[in-house]
DNA sequence: ACTGCGTCTTAATAATTTGTTAATATTGAC
DNA sequence: GTCAATATTAACAAATTATTAAGACGCAGT
């Protein structure tokens, strides 16, 4: 569930394209927002503030363009990603749409495999460049791109599943997490294991990190601690 | 007008269209050359070094396919950004056009208006992108302007896929790149190739310079080490 | 046009790592 | 001390990657 907390807003007037769309990009594991016009968009971005929206240009209320142009007048607004949704050789709505601040447009009709590769094109370009802080507690260093931590800069490789709990954990030190916690962020809220899995992996973590890094709360969870 | 100084080559072997397209971009300043056909295209881009080619893709002589191809293939040619002028859906035309490395399509009937912001979109990309010439890691060298990676000065050639793969690997060194990174770094976000195909990747490089320079980070990617 | 060569992709299968469960032991709050 | 929660271990299942070989394709030289 890498994309778990990716939030995309998706606005069309059309519930077809809507649930269309949504059902494509929940199957990837995004947080799918939807709005049926411009002012509606405008709203939930303003609460929800999503890493990306895909509007459709022609709306009643208010079309996608004079919609992006709101959203990019505002300052905690300013940095989302804009994709218009268009059909081919919509000349104005094209031209309009990268003159508005757009950072890219998919054209209709839409199939999923270039919905979705177009969309983590899009995304990549806004995380790629600002590297994942590696975050340092103790003698401990927890590199997300690299996938290492470092233990006294003795790198140790951890699987996936081992360095996404370490890296939660580790995200707020001291504070407790609940199994349920746990289980929803790293294994996603629609699979589910058994709790003695947790068990393990903690257990796989300690055998590399010490014993005593994470702490057990009986009864509630897990806590990383130094 | 900041265009002054760049040099965009129009490829189409209807005058008709050469003339309206040359007639809008010296409008806004870019330098216009003409070719009517792929061999001379490929010609005057060894002469001229253009910023930007717009390539038809049906033409006698050679069509933008095969002169796409053959521009990309040398070494100074090799950076130019090429856009595909294309009719209407056509589809296999697309595909194969950014199969071959085309950085863009632009559909007719062309539309002034939409042209120039195509193009200066596609400008932009560039010049956010100044890539190293050659990079110097361990006892290894990557020299992306002859394609030719060098082991204890030791020359070896890879094919161009090898190569961009391992010149992406090696652009951030340590950093693990996902096998979705990889896909649409090298591959392109709409063209989809099989994952396994990486794999093969992966293993010729490693077969040219050893096991233990690209590491496997199961369930997320591979990444670039020393 | 034919042929050979290098490149890219796929498919099939093997090898390996990772994730999960189940069974049993241990712990700690009450 | 009791008992539910957690720890531990090993064995099993699932997922991922490695490896190999074969085919497709374009290109070069004949």
């Amino acid at each position: 569930m890498t994309n778990e907390s990716i939030k995309i807003l998706l606005v069309d007037d059309e519930p077809d394209i809507l649930e269309f769309m949504e059902y494509n990009l929940k199957k990837e594991g995004y947080i799918v927002l939807l709005a049926k016009n411009g002012a509606e968009a405008v709203e939930i971005a303003k609460r929800e503030i999503p890493q990306l929206i895909i509007l459709d240009i022609m709306m009643p209320e208010m079309d996608g363009i004079e919609a992006c142009r709101r959203i990019r007048e505002s300052k905690e607004l300013e940095h989302i990603l804009i994709a218009f949704l268009t059909a081919r050789n919509e000349e104005y709505s094209q031209l309009a749409g990268f003159d508005v601040g757009a950072d890219d447009y998919i054209s209709k009709p839409i199939k999923p495999r270039i919905l979705t590769s177009r969309i983590k094109a899009l995304l990549r370009r806004t995380s790629f460049n600002q590297e994942t802080p590696a975050v340092q507690i103790g003698n401990m260093r927890i590199d997300r791109d690299s996938y290492l931590v470092y233990k006294n800069d003795e790198p140790i490789s951890f699987p996936r599943k081992e360095f996404e709990l370490l890296s939660l954990l580790t995200s707020k030190p001291g504070r407790v997490f609940t199994r349920e916690d746990i289980l929803s962020r790293v294994w996603g809220s629609e699979i589910v294991v058994g709790d003695r899995t947790i068990d393990v992996h903690i257990r796989k973590i300690r055998e590399k990190l010490g014993d005593d890094v994470i702490k057990t709360i009986k009864g509630i969870g897990y806590k990383f601690d130094i």
